[in-house]
DNA sequence: AGCACTATCTATAAATC
DNA sequence: TGATTTATAGATAGTGC
């Protein structure tokens, strides 16, 4: 791309690699983001008590839903499979027999 | 963009909205799999026990790691998260008491 | 370790088939 | 409805500070 055209291979120098690592995330999110706002991706339905305990676990894992996963979920219209993995998660708790 | 510059917003048009997320959803795909191989984002530890139980869960909600969310969280350095979060669900399991 | 620049590459909106 | 084209907008590699 700009000055130059890479071949889609591992970085080997590490600056570089964390650089452009750094610099293709964020237009990652921006894209992510735009998606979501163009096409209209539904709400996330953190009123659900089920959803909300999948969204804590996470949270508490490291994983920063809001501003990591939170708007590429939406653009890849995979938010509202979440409240399913979220019955599921409960229906095991509620299945734990020892 | 191309034949003249959008809005961030909602496009109203479904027909041109459904088009767009077709395109740009592809789009953000590609480039998580560049930034991927790129930044050489490492390998999934699928074989650890614990990250099986919760993509067998995610699986099973129909959310599809694979070709869905794996080349994004392997892109922004979520992977090896999941793993903590795989523990977590492990713990949970384990801490239930009724 | 950022942040700015900018020439160039890539993504894509609209058009066309 | 879906594939292809193309002109333009947007992303970014290399660079300099």
């Amino acid at each position: 791309m700009a000055r130059g055209k890479i071949q889609i291979k591992k970085i080997e120098n590490s600056t570089n690699r964390q650089v452009t690592h750094s610099k293709r995330r964020n237009g990652l999110f921006k894209k992510a983001s735009e998606l979501t706002v163009l096409c209209d991706a539904k709400a996330w339905h953190l009123c659900d008590p089920n959803a909300e305990k999948v969204f804590k676990a996470l949270n508490k894992a490291g994983v920063n839903f809001d501003t990591r996963l939170r708007p590429l979920l939406r653009a890849l219209n995979c938010d509202h499979r979440f409240d399913a993995l979220a019955v599921s998660a409960e229906e095991r708790a509620l299945n734990c027999d020892h």
